[in-house]
DNA sequence: TATTGTTATACTCTATAACTATA
DNA sequence: TATAGTTATAGAGTATAACAATA
């Protein structure tokens, strides 16, 4: 790797930064951010809600980052905390109606706008790209 | 991209949040972290210096952003500005011969770190990660 | 007028440590 | 004693705007 052009590194912070940037800026209008949302559709797409320590592990965030996040979901009504029947520790977050509106909304907003730089891949490039990236990632 | 495990925003920013955090724990033996190290390395394979707007657009960074980076790296002893022979606003940044010395040491550091996360992936499958990567970040 | 480098500022993200209430 | 959530804080990264010197 004797070219910066060449360094995974460089390329994937390079890559991140460039579709987070444009994503940022397509959920600006549902009032998200990558953070936020990714948080609301992890408790979307759970039957029950989910722990906050379990959206943690899911995200890689640390759990004290998620009181912030869920904060401000909570605050825009699009989940709630709810008492876990089995831990009087533990709150399950909570997709509300209006959080399930918005999380459709957004991600509608979040496809039109990182499709715009996976333009260039074919379906199958894409495939393989979301295979390599997960298998990155497997190796933490 | 209904799973957020299939969203290749997510997992370009996991993954590069994870491949940073390894490599800067590797350059942090070398005084570097990843950004002044990317400049290090451009500044090292350029022949005769580099103006700090060109080392912005290369990194995609914002030029205000470059001054800090030169500022430390100067303060290091790994380059030093010089006055551009054709233009008196702008400044070359040349890299010392210690800053070519810790490039080579830092660069040694950040392929084992780096490595550590592609073992994974095969030679060929490496190079097709790179060139997808460059499609994605080439569109913007 | 436009561009290079610079300074300043504010906001977001990341990383830790410590505390509380429960288990 | 360990775990879930919380609070607090500091540092790094990102985004803009404005300015002086020079083109």
């Amino acid at each position: 790797m004797a070219e910066l052009a060449d360094d995974v590194g460089f390329l994937l912070s390079r890559a991140s930064g460039i579709v987070v940037r444009s994503v940022n800026a397509a959920l600006s209008d549902h009032g998200l951010r990558v953070r936020q949302y990714s948080v609301l559709v992890l408790v979307c797409d759970s039957e029950s809600g989910l722990p906050q320590r379990e959206i943690a592990a899911t995200l890689g965030l640390d759990p004290s980052q998620i009181v912030l996040l869920v904060d401000e979901l909570e605050r825009a009504d699009l989940v709630r905390r709810a008492p876990s029947p089995a831990d009087r520790r533990s709150h399950l977050v909570v997709a509300t109606e209006r959080g399930h509106a918005t999380r459709a909304a957004a991600q509608a907003a979040a496809t039109v706008a990182l499709d715009g730089h996976l333009r260039r891949l074919t379906a199958t490039e894409t495939s393989t790209l979301i295979d390599l990236l997960r298998r990155v990632i497997d190796d933490e």
